[in-house]
DNA sequence: GCACGGTGCGGTACCGGTTCCGTACCAGGA
DNA sequence: TCCTGGTACGGAACCGGTACCGCACCGTGC
């Protein structure tokens, strides 16, 4: 079976295929209602579905968000992928994720794809914003956002959230149950990444810290930013001769993997050893005890990237457009801190 | 600064935009040394990246392959997902991932949706082939391949693994362990999907229930597919008068919810309940105590899956070709079943 | 009765590539 | 010298839509 095009509806409806357009796209021209029922009736006849690529072609748009996280693997960048999919289905767009597996290459590689594609805007969950590959979004004239990443230039456009403020909340809660410090596993850093908000919960920690006039040398200590490679450090760190007695780790899913070292070496949480996190996976309220961490409105973070990449800035009361828009984190108490 | 096309590169170099064409894709006809080295000087000076919606529209064919899975937040899919786009990678092709989170509809929307941007392939870890979807695939000529997915027309392709089997050699070797019986935590259908190998799952239950002689009535319980939901059954289940001695679980990450709610109900893992899953998921060997398990080949199931969808069969060595590839499943003992 | 403005639609140029077809050019053989 | 065959490239049709331009037709006002 061949597939059908706008000329076979035109040709069944008795139209041009000028009005056909018109029809699917309800305009740039009015058309009359009865050759509109006509041409309808004719879609539906014949099975007919716009070609995509035809119609990106002609009208240089497309209905696509290209979307770059890390690892949509991981819990956190998983549900906030699923988020703005949430959110650009709602404005009738669909969204393309790619995987940059953290490597420079792969998420220029996936920019560069989803340039080709014309998608109509990008939202990177990513560090793939250098002045090189500026240039080149900016030629094919698609609009980016950066989702909970610092923006570095002037002119970026920005959801964020206040990762260092939260921190702050989690570690001084920490504090107040009245340990002598709290230690730090922070993110390893291969490559010195600009705007990365999880080296912002390592300030946040640093701050919390000075406040309260503890010293941190140290007590910072380093893992990827997954259970797997934190549970491999955290083993060793527990078991060691300097075990702390209360540790805020930068995201949920490093603490995840702490929690599963702590099980393994028999030390009691939140007891023997306090542990608090970041993000507030969907994951953090099933664990054993469950976690004490920081929370951001994800949805409502997906949704305003979503209106930033599609208009070109939020639309605020002012009338004013803002182009970085900061949403508060909060403390989400659970068990693992040492409350109830 | 304007968007680079094809004719500023001939421009440039002196040739026609045929030529051009024919060095990005090295053919189909030949260029001489001399003029082929002029237009790489050109391509480079001027930064040209080829529109890929053009070529799309004029070859008819794009590097696509589309992948429909119900969720990948569920670390089952998440990973085929991302198993499926390295072997998509190593051929050259990008993957779109489309989530239908378990609804016909959303199937039916990204399969559309993917047609409708001409991928050349579809990779379906889910329910959307009813005969209306298939009459489109064919309009569209593009390839479908079922992943994980039991065929259920004589002529689909498909790559699928042993679920009966495994999930016997499961349950076997839980009834080893002397158990009486072993209970069942199956999927709940509410919309009966056919060809779900998750429920073939339940069958190999059945099976080596069965063969032991033992009884499956009011043993079979059920829960939707993943760990939160599975926690919920689980409490209740384990909760009741009737808790069972042995819990097989048709997936890891229902596995993983039994296993979180053992715990809050204070019920040793393997020593009062011995629990076992299917899928070997990364986790799997991270929970508490190590799920024992049925892992298949998610790399090698990918690649085939990749292959079959971009030559419309496998190579086998007898010059046939296949067009269901199955491959086998194999038990992971560790230690929630009891072993050590 | 005629000029005029508005509405509804057909014709068609164009988006940026791919690829077929045909031609110009050159070398070699008759 | 002329014809033949092969190679290297230019020209242009085409993919399936979008949207501009302009015409035909109608109703209205003078």
């Amino acid at each position: 079976m061949a597939k059908v095009t706008r000329d076979d509806v035109a040709r069944l409806a008795g139209t041009s295929t000028a009005v056909v357009s018109y029809v699917i796209n309800n305009g740039p021209r009015p058309v009359a209602p009865a050759t509109r029922e006509r041409v309808q009736a004719a879609i539906k006849e014949l099975g007919y579905r716009p070609d995509r690529v035809a119609q990106a072609m002609a009208s240089r748009r497309t209905e696509l968000i290209g979307l770059i996280v890390p690892d949509a693997r991981q819990p956190f960048f998983g549900e906030m992928a699923h988020a703005v999919e949430q959110a650009a289905a709602e404005r009738g767009k669909m969204v393309l994720v790619g995987n940059s597996d953290y490597v420079a290459e792969r998420e220029v590689h996936y920019l560069r794809a989803f340039l080709g594609m014309r998608v109509s805007g990008l939202i990177l969950v990513s560090h793939a914003l250098n002045d090189n590959a500026a240039a080149e979004i900016d030629a094919w004239d698609a609009r980016v956002v950066l989702l909970h990443e610092r923006p570095e230039a002037i002119d970026d456009v920005a959801v964020v959230t206040d990762d260092i403020g939260g921190a702050q909340l989690a570690v001084r809660h920490l504090l107040e149950h009245g340990h002598p410090y709290v230690a730090c596993l922070g993110g390893v850093a291969e490559t010195p990444l600009v705007g990365d908000p999880v080296s912002d919960h390592v300030e946040g920690w640093r701050r919390a810290m000075q406040e309260a006039r503890i010293p941190t040398e140290g007590r910072l200590f380093e893992a990827p930013y997954n259970r797997y490679d934190a549970y491999q450090v955290a083993l060793e760190l527990l078991a060691g001769p300097h075990r702390p007695p209360a540790i805020f780790c930068s995201t949920d899913d490093q603490a995840i993997g702490v929690l599963r070292a702590a099980r393994e070496l028999r030390i009691e949480v939140p007891e023997e050893l306090a542990v608090a996190g970041f993000d507030d996976v969907k994951e953090a309220a099933l664990t054993d005890p469950p976690l004490t961490t920081v929370a951001t409105d994800r949805t409502a973070m997906a949704r305003a990237a979503v209106d930033l990449v599609l208009d070109d800035g939020l639309r605020v009361p002012g009338s004013r457009r803002e182009r970085v828009k900061l949403f508060p984190s909060r403390l989400v108490v659970r068990r693992s801190c040492g409350c109830r």
